[in-house]
DNA sequence: CTGGGTGTTCAATGGGTATCGAACACTTTG
DNA sequence: CAAAGTGTTCGATACCCATTGAACACCCAG
């Protein structure tokens, strides 16, 4: 009954502008946060999208958006969910989340 | 009297979000964008900025936020003035730029 | 016309990172 | 327990891009 090592979160609060930048400029990443956009929290895990990569890059994209505070991660049986940031989000970045959304 | 090629601009509605978050993710061009939307339009030449690279590579990068719609150029005599596409920009990217100015 | 200043282009180099395959850990189901 | 599913980590590879130095073009002041 062992614990799996829980994802490092980083709060938005903590990320510089430039990170985001980063983050958002990559077209797999930016797909992941346009399809997490239109879902219910907590209801997506990480091997539900639909992007053209190996289950290890995606592994790797799924960190790069945790530690821009772009999303939040927890484990559901051995399945992890993921929900946007949303609220947090746009306190720290106002109209960021919307450009990303409507392309 | 020869006149000199023109730089070919981009403008903002033509530019994917995704080329705008590429071009803001670089240290160097991000600099050059606060640095100009601190100045008048039309005051900055190319070379008049504080950054840590040669003139070749501040050319690229000066190339790199024309193609995002981000700036506008225009000879002037010897030099190459610059602006920031506020306006425009703003009506495409509503709020992006007050983002990037505040850090 | 000559010289100094400004910016662009080119070829070459280096560094960062996106990607993959394989191995591993954990969970649930059979 | 065995097997299948989910996600992470590691090592290796490849590609993109930021940077440089050198050569070039253009403008203006002597």
């Amino acid at each position: 009954m062992g614990h799996r090592a829980e994802p490092e979160h980083t709060h938005p609060d903590d990320v510089p502008v430039q990170a985001v930048f980063a983050a958002l400029a990559d077209p797999v990443r930016l797909g992941i946060v346009r399809e997490l956009a239109g879902s219910p929290e907590w209801t997506r895990a990480c091997g539900s999208f639909d992007v053209p990569v190996g289950k290890a890059a995606l592994s790797h994209h799924f960190a790069v958006l945790r530690s821009a505070g772009l999303i939040e991660q927890r484990d559901d049986g051995a399945k992890r969910v993921n929900r946007l940031r949303c609220a947090e989000f746009e306190a720290r970045f106002p109209g960021l989340l919307d450009l990303v959304v409507r392309g």
